[in-house]
DNA sequence: AATTTAATTTACGTAATAGTAAAATCGGGG
DNA sequence: CCCCGATTTTACTATTACGTAAATTAAATT
């Protein structure tokens, strides 16, 4: 039993089981130039980084992004550029997507924190209800 | 001047400043059902009560949720039901959404040390770029 | 009263993100 | 060799979350 990072190919089929999307949805993200499998003929074969690539975009959907800026984060995580400009930039826009994350996890902590009020409050009405039977 | 939660009412275009969305968007809340202004003629009044739903569902949004899970949150915030059935249906399906908060707040996390990693290499790189021109 | 400004209703349009169906093709097992 | 199941391409469809435009009306200003 080889693991995932050992083996050399998946297949398509075998990439919608493990993320639990569709064919047409891995596809889609091909089109879209997220992803490059290469072909033996006409089928499709991932290589262990196309497989690394559907992880961060499944994970970049779990946390709302849109294509369009998950396309955006993994563009960062290529080699950084030679140019002093184009680095800059690059730092920039880290700090950027770094503030929305920051961000987005702030709302978590507060909906969590309300969402353990709702619980609090329903054990409560639970046990009076324990009570009153 | 008085603090929004002072203010009896606001108007359309005042939570379209607020919030920075369109008086379409507002509306389209309405219509399914996330908010209930009243009305003075035609026009459209908003309590604070709405203006808090409203960033609730600004939170949600933020958080990738779409409208009915949003809905579904603001649900739980109403009053526990009083049969212990539904109580218990209301515990699981807060302790589901907490689940997918907590696993959003992991993908952040993630995200971000990655993130914190592509600026360390680029000031690396920067440094290299300094010291070699 | 006339004009301007703001808000409403209605309806159609659109981008993103896939779902689904049909027809063709390919590769492997018996 | 032939069939079967997996895969592909192509194209049409669907849903969500609004945008946009037009016509109408109400409110405020001159």
């Amino acid at each position: 039993m080889k693991s995932p990072e050992q083996k050399q190919f998946f297949t398509i089929t075998e990439l919608t089981r493990e993320f639990e999307v569709s064919t047409r949805t891995i596809r889609f993200y091909e089109d879209e130039g997220l992803i490059q499998p290469v072909r033996r003929g006409r089928t499709r074969l991932f290589k262990p980084s196309d497989r690394r690539l559907l992880m961060l975009i499944m994970r970049g959907k779990r946390l709302g992004f849109s294509i369009a800026e998950i396309r955006e984060i993994i563009s960062m995580y290529k080699e950084p550029p030679g140019e002093a400009g184009q680095l800059n930039l690059l730092i920039k826009r880290v700090n950027e997507k770094r503030d929305q994350l920051i961000q987005k996890r702030k709302d978590i902590e507060e909906t969590i924190a309300e969402l353990d009020q709702v619980e609090e409050q329903s054990l409560t009405r639970m046990a009076e209800l324990g009570v009153s039977t």
